[in-house]
DNA sequence: CGGACAATTGATTATGCTCAATACTGGTGG
DNA sequence: CCACCAGTATTGAGCATAATCAATTGTCCG
């Protein structure tokens, strides 16, 4: 397959995302649905927390914020995904949507039955990988991470369409911008993928990057 | 209070987390309990996941292992914390016992139901604060939210006692054993901590410290 | 076209890693 | 009881990775 444009590449990017809902569940219709224009906030650190959230469409960001105004990036949730859990009364992070999204909202006193289990696990499983990622990577290896992982889940294997900014990038792999434009830079120097722009990305040598991070 | 030894210390420590058990379950006496030697293994990577475990007495480790060796410890439980969650068929990574522990196991088939669910929040909750530590703490930051989330588990504000090596600590920060100790070094040097043995740290100055990570 | 924001690239600095040597500690056997 | 030994921990010197500071370039809107 050949790509001619931006244009046309980002139109690939943006049909490989449909149909790869992995965590949807089961929600009735009753549910109502809430829109959120890009930028917007949905809850903040220190709300009380009482809903349970699915994204519809999408993006959303969690983030913690330091009192010196240090950001730390704990998700970017897709649509299918579930946040908002709190193990204690209050929000622990920011959710915000990062392009204009559509989310459900779940009352928790009512829903908190067996169906929430795996999404608890994915969301555990997700912070876990995390772990792995932030503590034992090098900034080349987490930016690879982070592709492939955006990647997989827009169902495309090669296309990836970035709706979040270097910065938040930066945030969620404690890197800085510098360093992620850096990344991305060696990794199109080498080869491995291809910027259509800044927020289309190509991945050329699939298994190589694969291979980076084992 | 003066503490005259080490030993003394150590004794004192060790009361300290006696009746702290603040995730305890409700577990039915049924469920067997099994003891595991310092060091000895509990499950492993890849291994086919059907148990859910809460520690009785001692500290697991969760770690997980790289192919190139390198290692990042997910959490230290301590008695009273659940493990062994998994989203998929199989474990991420490897239980072990750290000292000799009691375990109690708990057949998932039959008990994954509601009572999991605060413990799988609190795991989540967990998981989710070591990715800010992890994401966008300097080593010195990351050392001392280390401390004082282990001496707050062990119940006692001003002393812990540390059964993991530094290279448990190391690989559970992201650091290397060398920055551990180093760090370590630096707080006594500035008499925010005393150690009275390497694995035995009074904490002397409790509010600098909690400042530090703020 | 112009302005604001986003992204890239370069030069320098600093944090933490690697390599290396030394000290400490606890357990074992003479 | 003490000497020894292996594992654990500390400390030092130099180096590498990524952060910081700084300057351009690119892109999306109005």
């Amino acid at each position: 397959m050949t790509i001619q444009s931006n244009r046309e590449f980002a139109a690939l990017a943006r049909i490989a995302k449909v149909g790869n809902h992995k965590n949807t569940f089961a929600t009735s219709p009753v549910n109502p649905v809430t829109n959120y224009a890009a930028g917007e906030l949905i809850f903040g650190q220190g709300d009380h927390a009482g809903k349970i959230f699915t994204v519809k469409g999408g993006m959303v960001r969690l983030y913690h914020l330091f009192a010196d105004g240090r950001r730390q990036i704990l998700a970017f949730c897709m649509p299918g995904e579930v946040f908002g859990f709190a193990a204690h009364g209050t929000y622990e992070f920011f959710a915000e949507a990062i392009e204009d999204s559509s989310v459900a909202v779940h009352d928790v006193q009512v829903s908190l039955t067996e169906v929430w289990l795996s999404a608890l696990k994915a969301h555990l499983l997700a912070a876990q990988g995390q772990q792995l990622v932030l503590g034992r990577q090098y900034a080349g290896e987490r930016l690879v991470s982070f592709l492939l992982d955006m990647a997989n889940r827009q169902g495309g294997q090669h296309y990836v369409e970035l709706s979040m900014t270097r910065s938040d990038i930066a945030d969620y792999l404690g890197l800085t911008i510098e360093t992620v434009s850096r990344g991305l830079s060696r990794l199109k120097k080498d080869g491995l993928i291809r910027l259509h722009s800044a927020r289309c990305i190509e991945i050329s040598a699939l298994e190589a990057l694969q291979e980076m991070i084992e």
